[in-house]
DNA sequence: TTCTAAATTTGTAATCATTACAAAAATAAA
DNA sequence: TTTATTTTTGTAATGATTACAAATTTAGAA
């Protein structure tokens, strides 16, 4: 895919910072923190500031390219991935993988004549890998 | 209930603060930040410390007896409920409802193998009197 | 009851993530 | 090349939470 260009086409004019986080949003696809995604660029832009990242980030949520994702009390996650799916937390090694769900038979029986604009689904727990080697 | 008991049966010595702080989780069942239960206390304890808000939370989070839902990325808010279950919050109005949910079809293929400690559902929108008065 | 030790509460300072904001740099338009 | 606009940057301000030590309260021993 065309980074720019998708930029470009959501309305955000495609900087050179703006390229560089979203393409690594959109490559690495691992809900980064800002300090993680700050700390991943800098070397190789040396000038990036951390309200950049935050700027950029926020440009992109309201242009509808990213998604935030509070899985953990204390830090804010950013996904490239906007279609609505949940998350799923290793408190083990810490990785977060994605999952589908279903949303239809999911508490809709209380939801009636409420308008939803927005799910987020979140399960914490120990992933198989982990389970398997005991940590 | 008895709420000096139920901190008592978990091993929580009673004090004065720390059965208000439950009593207010406990009746009100609003899903309140820190501030708001210190806001609401503070007029009939004088004295009342906002750490003494938050270590007393703490440690019932820490005894099994409160739940922590953060549906805005910047404001953890307190529960009484523990069993799991989710929360919609109208975006109009700011209400929080409780709602259920089955989790049994939701995400299971994908996390065969995994071991689930916890769940949260978060729903965002507006309620049903929020539309039918166009808030 | 009085004394002493332990637990709890309190107030303040430190920390950390995020936002605000104005100056500097880069880009686009004239 | 000027000038205006946009973007980036650095720093200060804010706000929530945590750390920590002093003050207060509670409980137990004498
Ligand atoms: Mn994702
Ligand atoms: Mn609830
Ligand atoms: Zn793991
Ligand atoms: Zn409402």
């Amino acid at each position: 895919m065309n980074i720019a260009q998708h930029l470009s086409t959501h309305d955000i004019k495609p900087s050179y910072q703006r390229i560089k986080i979203y393409e690594y949003l959109y490559e690495k696809m691992n809900h980064p923190t800002v300090d993680v995604i700050y700390k991943n660029l800098v070397g190789e832009i040396p000038t990036l500031s951390k309200s950049t990242v935050y700027n950029t980030l926020k440009l992109f949520i309201d242009k509808g390219i990213t998604s935030t994702l509070t899985i953990e009390d204390n830090e804010v996650r950013y996904d490239a991935a906007v279609e609505s799916h949940g998350h799923f937390k290793c408190t083990s090694c810490g990785a977060i993988f994605d999952i589908k769900y279903d949303f239809k038979d999911v508490a809709m029986n209380k939801l009636k004549g409420f308008e939803i604009k927005e799910t987020q689904v979140h399960v914490k727990g120990k992933c198989n890998q982990c389970l398997t080697n005991k940590n």
